[in-house]
RNA sequence: GGUUCCGUAGCUCAGUUGGAUAGAGCAACAGCCUUCUAAGCUGUGGGUCGCGCGUUCGAGUCGCGCCGGAAUCACCA
């Protein structure tokens, strides 16, 4: 329409005031709620072709486009704002072909499809997954979708740190304290029995470093000297060397984590089509920066340790190889991004990454370049903010990270509570009853987490989060639910759904309105895929929610009498569930079909 | 101190490439279930968009300067 519109605006101007426009002078959106009209010409920007009042202006053209293009009915001037009305017949005919649109992100294809690879989640394997977590592994799942959604090859990958200090520490404790425990013999999931294990040198190494400090040493110095601290380093040593009883145990115990991972990403519903382990590509890493410096890209220190100089580009020195030369994190992550490029050939890659790494990411893809890798420049760091509670940060020193494990079984058992008291579902088995308490629990999970902006922090109080009123999840499937339930209802009076007749139809203020929001849905997905932000398209849905379920208020949708009508209110309702449904896929939550 | 990000109602958050009178939900109060799902709907109250200056016909949105908060600036990852 926009485009057609912008036609006939463009010949106006040329028959009015004999001039031809560029572009990005007509500047056309939809006409807000509180005025009269469908589509507003901001004439501003016209009045040099004009050498007019704005309101004579609008006049002008609302005449002009009244008397040459029929789908234009009528229109009305607010200073410099030309409201433009469009005829009924016109949004209904354009409905019928929206309906019969199987594709719902059929305007949003991009013509230039990329090959885009996503990496989120990177955990570690000492402990298990959290709240931080959660919000990192739904942004980066829902980034797929929605780039998928608009036509690109989406590769989806997960890079583990499986190596390092922190993991030495869990195997430590593990073979003084363990007794030989397994997920198999106590019953606990791995990840979590592994996590209880790096609590437990934490625990015990605070108990030397107190005694150490009790003697008059400082904290820092107190750390490092403890006999805990330094067996872990030595072990560290004995596993890059590659003692083979100890790799053994980094397998068993690694092995566990991952089991317990699966089935965390499993309850949350997202999966990688490659995963990555640190363990391999710090070897690679290394090789890169030993090649980079034969080519004097980068500099020996005196300790014999490797340098990167970006000082010419803002940044700072930056160490690439231990002296000891051992890898640094920026060294795997230039092993990793080597790799995938060898492997995918991506257009882009985009990193999900927390924005306490910022810095890294802005010194990794100037490396990169320095390198002469020219992937760098479809390199994203998509940073998002941290979540915090209402007390502030998440500390383990405190006590007060969020489990994602305990999160997921909470949100489930409140979606328990609430659904039996409404007492909605007593017609079911415990089988399918259970199915609509983890598709609800997970939906207001995921939506709390998803609707809002991602650059920003966000507070999560846990007591009052879990909630299923308002903008929230629940709402938005309840909503798709009770569509549902109407044409169930629709089919058990016999009622036959025919779209042929609707062109008949006298459609009120409210059909147009939600006709109109149906129509912004594959705008919101391209403005989403570019923005790469699954909050626009939460938000929308909710936008859409609401609406209908004024709509649903407002009108008898069966009990209709006029067949025309009945017919066009259920085939909005049946596109407006379609759409809310598609949207609620980008973010990758389900929907019950009742609940 | 350098760099980056954030600041909108009591709270949690939206706010389209700069557009008209800044919106939701929660919380508070008042209504609506013999009618297609009340996880809903309607109404009331609640704002110096951190502060100032500038650009513009027009600024919550863009620029500059302050104020406040966060992150980062490791031979940690």
């Amino acid at each position: 329409m926009e485009i057609i519109l912008k036609d006939k605006i463009r010949d106006a101007i040329k028959f009015l005031y004999n001039s031809n426009l560029t572009d990005d002078l007509i500047q056309l959106q939809e006409t807000r709620k509180d005025f009269k009209g469908d589509f507003t010409l901001i004439v501003f920007p016209l009045l040099r072709f004009s050498k007019n009042t704005p309101e004579q202006t609008g006049e002008n053209i609302g005449n002009y486009l009244v008397s040459n293009f029929k789908a234009v009915t009528g229109y009305n001037v607010i200073k410099g704002f030309l409201n433009l009305e469009i005829s009924d017949e016109w949004w209904v005919d354009y409905f019928m072909r929206l309906s019969a649109e199987k594709n719902l992100f059929k305007n949003c294809q991009s013509a230039d499809p990329w090959v885009v690879l996503v990496e989120y989640s990177s955990p570690n394997t000492n402990k298990p997954l959290h709240l931080g977590h959660i919000r990192n592994n739904l942004l980066g799942f829902s980034l797929y979708r929605i780039l998928s959604a608009c036509g690109h090859k989406v590769i989806k990958t997960n890079i583990v740190n499986d190596r390092g200090i922190h993991i030495c520490k869990s195997m430590l404790a593990w073979q003084k304290y363990g007794e030989g425990e397994t997920p198999q013999s106590s019953g606990i999931k791995g990840d979590h029995l592994v996590g209880k294990y790096y609590v437990r040198f934490e625990q015990e190494l605070k108990t030397q470093v107190d005694d150490l400090i009790s003697t008059g040493m400082n904290e820092a110095d107190a750390r490092n000297a403890a006999p805990l601290m330094q067996e872990a380093r030595e072990m560290l040593l004995r596993w890059e060397a590659g003692e083979t009883e100890l790799v053994d145990l980094w397998k068993k115990m690694n092995s566990w984590v991952y089991d317990g991972f699966d089935e965390t990403y499993k309850m949350l519903g997202v999966d990688f089509d490659k995963i990555y382990y640190e363990s391999d590509t710090y070897i690679i890493g290394r090789n890169i920066v030993l090649s980079a410096l034969q080519n004097n890209l980068l500099y020996r220190n005196n300790d014999s340790s490797i340098w990167a100089d970006l000082t010419s580009e803002g940044l700072d020195q930056k160490l690439l190889l231990r002296s000891d030369g051992t890898a640094v994190y920026m060294t795997q992550d230039l092993g990793t991004a080597v790799a995938r490029y060898n492997d995918f050939g991506f257009d882009k890659t985009i990193y999900v990454v927390g924005n306490e790494q910022n810095y890294h990411f802005q010194v990794l893809k100037s490396l990169l370049k320095k390198m002469g890798y020219k992937f760098a420049d479809g390199l994203i760091h998509f940073s998002y903010g941290m979540v915090e509670l209402p007390e502030g940060r998440m500390k383990s020193r405190e006590g007060t990270i969020v489990d994602a494990d305990d999160l997921i079984k909470e949100m489930k058992d409140t979606a328990r509570i609430v659904s039996l008291e409404l007492g909605k579902l007593s017609e079911y088995n415990e089988e399918e009853k259970e199915d609509i308490f983890r598709k609800i629990g997970l939906g207001a999970l995921k939506y709390f987490i998803l609707k809002v902006d991602p650059r920003k922090n966000m507070t999560f109080n846990p007591v009052e989060s879990i909630d299923f009123n308002g903008n929230t999840g629940p709402f938005i499937q309840y909503t798709y639910a009770r569509i549902k339930s109407v044409f169930r209802k629709a089919d058990q009076m016999g009622i036959i759904h025919d779209n042929s007749v609707i062109t008949q139809a006298k459609p009120g203020k409210k059909e147009i309105e939600l006709i109109k929001l149906l129509r912004k849905f594959s705008n919101t997905v391209a403005e989403a895929a570019y923005g790469y932000s699954p909050a626009v398209v939460a938000n929308y849905c909710y936008e859409l929610a609401r609406e209908y379920n004024q709509f649903y208020h407002d009108f008898s949708i069966l009990g209709e009498e006029n067949e025309a009508l009945r017919n066009f209110r259920l085939a909005l309702s049946g596109v407006a569930s379609e759409v809310l449904a598609s949207g609620m896929w980008l973010l990758g939550i389900e929907m019950p079909e009742r609940m």
